[in-house]
RNA sequence: GGCGACGUAGCCAAGUGGUAAGGCAGAGGUCUGCAAAACCUCCAUCCCCAGUUCGAUUCUGGGCGUCGCCUCCA
């Protein structure tokens, strides 16, 4: 089966075929940088990068560039209050983006182009958009002329004349030809100087609008026609929208030929997670309260579809957390079976059946839920053909290969263990002991012990083996 | 006001025109020195009403509810 992927473009799933064959050009809406990405955001990205990987696994080659919002109003206003240069106010949080990233193990982009360092790039198509007439100066500022380009509205469906006209006005001191065209340059202001916020160019000094770093860095990098592009429901208007304008009307070509938007994470009240909402939550609160961040990335990539909306709960968390023990447990007991003799040829036909289906789950919009539902069935079944000892050696590696697949996307089940400490062996070993000579008071105080420290020990027939846990689970007894 | 989405067990959630995956939580068992892990068993007729159909949770219409976008926003 092909890959179909959900284009908000056509509202329809499409079989996907890159441009190029065998390469996919990938632009994906980053972060500003203003303060910490709350989870919202962070599914978003999670979102991202499950794209990219499951394109790696349909065998594309992928060049995926993630921009930086580094200049925004947000970041003027916050600047000034700090009384520091934008590039010195945005540095710690775009540092702590990438260490979140990594936490949730996000696969690097290929490129993270920040917009302050492409502003020669914005300039230029500015100054086509210009030339073109899809764009005009007024007092110092420019904005996108929406009347030049016809198309405007394709991608968010939205009817310009349903538009709730009026609340842009007053956020504009100048006249603008029509209510929705949009900033691409604003008049540098006083104080922007001393923020680092203004650059020359032939319609005046000032700074680029939010929009206008997109079209210019996805040129840049990718060229004028991507294969994807994605963002969060919220970009599709007008951020998007006016993506399509800027660059369809600058290079008149196609800008991108699939959209894909993933929806909002809620927060526990159900309603979208934002700074207004009240509902804010970081990676670190989530973290510092308890949580693994790899149960957060498999709760936001794994809980539910990428389109349908999500709520973030304690209890999720702790389902999601459980999941990962799980897989985690069942690839840890595979591993270390010694396979039976004789293959199970009606386990070997699941395994391969939950193989495919996983494929096709996958290949069917990135349906992952899904996928992950399938193997945990058949995760059931074989810990009872383990149990029986009915595994064998072919059987071993299917379902080992079936573990790869899987972590392919989840990329949760293979923990980096840092190897047996000498400590903990050697409590290990005077616990055995103590079991030997019967001194169980003893050998449950080691046990106990070793808990407290994030060690849980689990006893069976193919000997003693040990895990880290989480603090929260460390806390039961 | 315009556009759109969603409403499946205590919670999260997948899904199909032919009587509903999976996970968490819960109950009872097996195993175990005790645990843990694992396994077994139990736990829903899919918001309401009407229609289409041999048959609808899945299609159509209406209603109720929740949420999103229309303004900065992943």
């Amino acid at each position: 089966m092909a890959l179909r992927l959900h284009n908000t473009l056509t509202g329809a799933k499409e079989e996907f075929e890159p441009l190029e064959h065998g390469h996919v050009r990938m632009y994906t809406c980053g972060p500003t940088v203003w303060n910490y990405a709350h989870v919202g955001n962070l599914r978003a990205f999670l979102f991202y990068d499950l794209v990219r990987r499951h394109l790696r696994v349909s065998g594309y080659r992928v060049t995926h560039v993630m921009n930086l919002t580094d200049i925004d109003d947000r970041i003027l206003d916050q600047a000034m209050h700090a009384g520091k240069t934008i590039a010195d106010y945005v540095k710690p949080y775009a540092e702590a983006f990438f260490e979140d990233m990594a936490a949730l193990r996000a696969e690097r982009a290929e490129h993270y182009p920040p917009a302050t360092e492409h502003i020669p790039e914005m300039v230029d198509m500015i100054s086509t958009l210009i030339e073109h007439e899809n764009a005009y100066v007024a007092d110092g500022d420019v904005y996108f002329r929406i009347d030049s380009f016809p198309k405007y509205g394709q991608l968010s469906h939205l009817d310009r004349a349903g538009l709730k006209a009026g609340a842009r006005v007053a956020t504009d001191k100048y006249e603008k030809e029509s209510v929705s065209d949009f900033a691409l340059w604003k008049k540098a202001q006083p104080g922007d100087e001393k923020l680092g916020a203004a650059w020359d160019a032939p319609f005046g000094r000032g700074r680029p609008g939010w929009h206008i770093e997109c079209s210019a860095m996805s040129k840049r990098y990718l060229g004028d026609t991507l294969d994807i592009h994605a963002g969060g429901v919220d970009l599709m208007f007008p951020h998007h929208e006016n993506e399509i304008a800027q660059s369809e009307a600058a290079n008149h070509k196609t800008f991108a030929r699939v959209w894909l938007h993933s929806e909002h994470l809620a927060d526990a009240t159900g309603e979208k997670m934002s700074k207004s909402a009240g509902g804010f939550t970081t990676l670190r609160d989530l973290t510092a309260a308890g949580h693994d961040p790899l149960a957060v990335r498999f709760f936001l990539i794994a809980n539910a579809h990428y389109r349908s909306r999500l709520r973030l709960s304690a209890e999720a968390l702790h389902a999601a957390a459980e999941q990962v023990r799980r897989l985690r447990e069942f690839a840890d007991r595979l591993a270390r079976t010694t396979p039976a003799s004789a293959d199970d040829g009606d386990l070997a036909e699941r395994t391969a059946e939950v193989r495919a289906g996983y494929r096709e789950a996958l290949d069917d919009d990135l349906n992952l839920p899904q996928g992950v539902g399938l193997v945990f069935d058949h995760v059931r079944e074989a810990n009872a053909a383990l149990d029986a000892g009915r595994v064998g050696p072919l059987n071993k590696a299917s379902m080992q290969a079936m573990i790869d697949d899987l972590d392919a996307h989840l990329d949760v089940i293979r923990a980096e263990e840092p190897g047996l400490a000498d400590e903990v062996e050697r409590l290990i070993a005077e616990r055995e002991a103590a079991r030997r000579e019967r001194d169980f008071g003893r050998a449950d105080r080691i046990r106990d012990d070793l808990r407290g420290r994030g060690i849980a020990l689990e006893d069976s027939k193919d000997g003693v083996r040990w895990r880290r846990i989480s603090p929260t689970e460390a806390g039961r007894s």
